[in-house]
DNA sequence: GTCTATAGGCCGATAGAC
DNA sequence: GTCTATCGGCCTATAGAC
């Protein structure tokens, strides 16, 4: 971790953690090159100088938060639990992940809001297209070992485990808001709740 | 509908118009008074006189997005369905008012994405919380009359299914990349496959 | 590699004629 | 109510000294 980039000057590091920071917090137009160089401590030209353009620095600073989302999922730990436990795990993972680099995840779901085609093959194959494959894998084997309910979509469940994830980073102000919500502050709660609610349904057992 | 507001100019209209419409394609900062009048059909200067200012022009068109909302949550029918089909009813309604006025959503979900507590607030108490006591009052509704599983949470199932039509909405794009996903142009089917899977679970029934 | 200084352009907003 | 013309400022990006 923080291991600088080779070629890469202490102050370009400097540079890219502020860029990333501050795209994330305000947007890409509403941030200029000189109040990133002087959070970064350093000149505009500087800026310049290790970057060519506003966009690269851009592009920079999103293809780390892709690094780095990537590089937690891979080190996650393959558990054998019970089905309906992995299942949680798998999400209360992916919701830490998303919460351990809330600048990256907040850039990159501003960047896939409604976005161009090309951006969303590029972020699905960079990020989101990992935690929507394993979670189908995961349903899938069970489904054949015969634990779960064999007629149901897996793609259906694995969107809904992107969008509650999603909906938790970049909307929580909002759900915090909303009225008898007790686990906006509290991931682990959320993730119980989330789970619980998915296998077992809404309905009655059928009597 | 296409009402004019009392001591609006036809042209004051078409610039609101325009401005909703390009403030959610490209966003606040990215889009100039220039660009506005020019797709109003009017002169730059023109949009100062009926807009103290181009904040003052954004806040409207955000104000016409929540009352388009407000305006056909209200139509909506009362039915006095079965529990399931009336959640079912409710969700894909809830899902069709926000592709009935695409740019509407667009700039109501851009503006909510990460926001300040205090706007927060303000679009819980115009739109997001609307839908969400309808539906936790139709849920809490059902489990009095014991058609329901009681130790579910409400708040969790309104969340859920909030979280769904808000990922559709804003991450379409996403949608239509994730491998073995069939409804991301099928509002219908997703809506089916949502809610029966909310319904019913992953599980078997117990045997 | 880092700086100061500045070019050149687009922005929001205003002045004032019609 | 609508226009043309313009102001002052901030922006990205570059030139050139050290």
């Amino acid at each position: 971790m923080k291991s600088q980039q080779p070629g890469r000057t202490e102050a370009a590091e400097r540079i890219i953690d502020a860029a990333k920071r501050m795209f994330a917090e305000t947007g890409y137009d509403a941030v200029s090159i000189r109040d990133i160089a002087a959070a970064a401590g350093v000149s505009k030209a500087n800026v310049f100088h290790h970057f060519a353009s506003k966009e690269e620095l851009y592009q920079e600073a999103l293809h780390r938060s892709c690094a780095k989302a990537k590089a937690v999922l891979c080190e996650m730990a393959q558990t054998n639990h019970e089905p309906g436990e992995q299942l949680r795990s798998f999400f209360y993972s992916d919701l830490s992940r998303s919460l351990a680099d809330p600048d990256g995840s907040r850039l990159l779901l501003a960047e896939g809001f409604d976005c161009s085609e090309e951006q969303a093959k590029y972020l699905v194959s960079q990020v989101f297209g990992h935690d929507f494959e394993r979670l189908t894998e995961i349903i899938a084997n069970d489904q054949t070992k015969g634990n779960w309910r064999s007629e149901i979509d897996p793609a259906a469940i694995a969107t809904l485990m992107i969008a509650a994830n999603t909906f938790f980073i970049a909307y929580r102000q909002i759900l915090r808001q909303l009225p008898g919500v007790d686990f906006a502050d509290d991931p682990e709660r959320y993730a119980d709740s989330i789970v619980e609610l998915l296998l077992n349904g809404i309905r009655k057992e059928e009597q």
